[in-house]
DNA sequence: CGTTTACTCTAATGATTATACGAATATATC
DNA sequence: GATATATTCGTATAATCATTAGAGTAAACG
């Protein structure tokens, strides 16, 4: 059969968006980069990993038509090709924590105090934000929340939480959110505001989470574009 | 920061479920799975390849909890560990499509004539399917079709069609589907009854794209269970 | 009941490829 | 030119893939 020699084609050229996603640094920098455009060095700094060997995964990632890059200056900036990526990044984790116990143990002993996860459903959250029943914030550094970041929350990046204590409710439920559930920033708000005596949780979604749930999400224009590189 | 070793941990364990998505003949053996549990003998004639290679790469699917297996005589019957499964499959098949051109243009090359591809949406499908304007065929072997089918369709394996011609109208639209966009019996039924004057299309679509697209699927009540397999 | 047959898995091998890291090279700013 | 950022090259280590040979299981047969 002559078609053998076809699909092989076919499983390999979807194989090599696999392969892509085979390697734990480069899902890393899916997930950072589904937070919105960073330099080489920000995403070096963000895994705490040489710079080489960031730029190689990238020049990986890049070849599978993931990401695609442009030069800022000095600085080489790297982004999603689409919104599917990171969709896809969603599916393949929320795959792995339902198969592998080890990653739901794991994930399991992350979230110090299990207390501290808002139980409500996204579309209540939802509605509660709206209502201002509730205040969602968004503990990411700033450049991310102006990418893309949940309906009726407000920028308030860790680094800046405790000079910025004035601005929160105190009689209010504050909800914490960041990357997603492998990311522990909103972790660290929600004892930073805690031990002052807010009323704190967090919730595991990122933006990908919630926006893969179907749900609505506040996003620059450019951002929503689809990104074909060429051959 | 302890943080970074944690993460690389979870991040790890993700890329678990990548390596298992890295090569082609293991994505092939996803697909077929997703139609419905096979024994290794049976997929190791599907993809003409060695039976101890298959073997091999079910054991790593195996590893990274996608599939599990059962004996039954002297038989080893493979299945996919959850619905969630087929739907990565068909997501990471979709960004491939989306992104790679490659991909896109032997895809193209792949059906021969496109105006084989029945043009209309798949809710309008379901509707016309539901009001019987055109008859929705199932071309994959019967124990495929058992085990889960799109709404309304009728099982006549590429095998049968030719002593089966009386069952199919001649006055109506025939469309067949199969296993999705890179399985090839559909093109056959196509060519096959286009032949012998029957009005008939195929679609793109396998019980699996169906599924992900969040329209309903028939299928036996065991197949929906999840399974999560032990350490 | 022992032997044959069919099916599958494990172990071992060599070819290929991936990963990480040091040294050197490109590119742009100052 | 000097500096900061990023990539390429060469290399050592490690993992993966396909194949071969051999072992383990269960059914079928005499």
């Amino acid at each position: 059969m002559k078609s053998r020699l076809f699909k092989d084609l076919l499983y390999e050229q979807v194989a090599r968006i696999g392969k892509a996603l085979s390697s734990p640094k480069r899902l890393e920098l899916l997930e950072l980069l589904a937070q919105g455009e960073k330099s080489v060095d920000v995403l070096a700094t963000e895994l705490s990993a040489d710079i080489k060997l960031i730029s190689a995964h990238l020049k990986a990632l890049k070849e599978a038509r993931l990401v695609v890059s442009r030069r800022d200056g000095k600085y080489m900036m790297y982004q999603l090709t689409g919104n599917d990526v990171a969709g896809l990044w969603v599916t393949l984790r929320q795959v792995a924590e339902a198969h592998l116990i080890e990653l739901r143990v794991a994930l399991d002993h992350m979230v110090a105090d299990p207390s501290n996860l808002a139980a409500v459903s996204r579309e209540v959250l939802l509605e509660q934000a709206q209502r201002g029943d509730v205040w969602v914030i968004d503990v990411r550094p700033r450049s991310e929340y102006e990418t893309a970041h949940l309906p009726f929350a407000r920028s308030i990046p860790v680094g800046e939480i405790e000079r910025r204590l004035a601005e929160l409710p105190l009689d209010k439920e504050i909800v914490a959110y960041c990357r997603g559930p492998f990311c522990l920033l909103s972790d660290e708000a929600v004892s930073l505001l805690s031990a002052r005596g807010y009323r704190v949780h967090k919730i595991l979604d990122g933006v990908s989470e919630w926006q893969a749930a179907g749900l609505p999400v506040e996003q620059l224009l450019s951002a929503s574009e689809e990104i074909h590189a060429g051959a």
